[in-house]
DNA sequence: CCATTTGCGACTAATTTGGTCTGATATCTG
DNA sequence: CAGATATCAGACCAAATTAGTCGCAAATGG
């Protein structure tokens, strides 16, 4: 309904963990997936497509592993997201070629596509960076509610 | 993977035009989903919805149908979507019983959490009359892109 | 040469979503 | 009152999407 999908959290989770393993040794998808109890084959499929896009860089081999590409504040959570899902779409007739068949009587797209403008703003203002800091100082917070 | 459901979808469409019918007949679900070439079932099913959760309000029989139970700039987008595919989540750990099993050991909760809290408000800031406004200055801006 | 690891595509299973049908109840109109 | 028109609720099926698995090829380091 308006959900992260799995893949995409833990292409999430794979790409901090390398942010906080940063300048150590390459991590293999069976190491990221067991120390998160995820299925190794699974979290493997989703390294490949982040290192695709170039988010993180593979080697091959013994030893070898995952490693970040660029800076963990260069990385947004929407280039991680649009790695594995595709780009970020809340509706399928937000693009101009729209394809909803009800096009030119639906009175909602152009309203929507403004939300859906503000929606990757936010997920690219989150960069890996913040989200491997941001631990701490919250807890307070986290009683109002 | 990040998308409005169709319903949530049709049901933004329903109230959009309800609003803009505001203070004249009251309109049968039959009608609104000709309008917009929508099955009229579920166009039906969409009103229900809205309609228990009390953002339309419905008037049975001959020349019923729905009118908006509130004022449209009373009635924010997340209304509406959450009315219909209930409460908006980005992930299904972001509650605090969250229940993904890798739980503890995850470590991009509390930021999606955030990212999640954004969002919201995001779609919490956009009302029904902003969105029946707005249709007019933004013909320059698509032009940029 | 061999163990390890990524790369890729095909495939199946599970879940979610989209959409339909049926029967009941309420309400207006003549 | 009778009949037409609506909503209401839930069960139900079909389609699409997502989750997860498998097998094989190609690198790479020791």
């Amino acid at each position: 309904m308006f959900k992260l999908s799995k893949k995409a959290d833990y292409g999430l989770i794979a790409v901090k963990h390398l942010a906080m393993h940063r300048d150590q040794h390459a991590c293999s998808a069976t190491e990221i997936a067991e120390e998160y109890g995820i299925s190794t084959m699974l979290m493997a499929k989703v390294l490949q497509k982040l290192a695709r896009q170039r988010i993180v860089s593979a080697r091959h081999g013994a030893s070898g592993g995952y490693l970040l590409a660029k800076e963990p504040s260069q990385i947004s959570a929407l280039d991680v997201i649009s790695a594995i899902d595709g780009p970020v779409l809340i509706t399928s007739c937000v693009t101009s070629h729209g394809n909803c068949g009800a096009a030119d009587r639906c009175t909602v797209r152009e309203p929507l596509r403004r939300v859906n403008e503000s929606i990757l703003s936010v997920l690219s203002t989150v960069t890996i960076s913040q989200m491997s800091e941001e631990q701490h100082e919250h807890a307070l917070v986290e009683l109002q509610t």
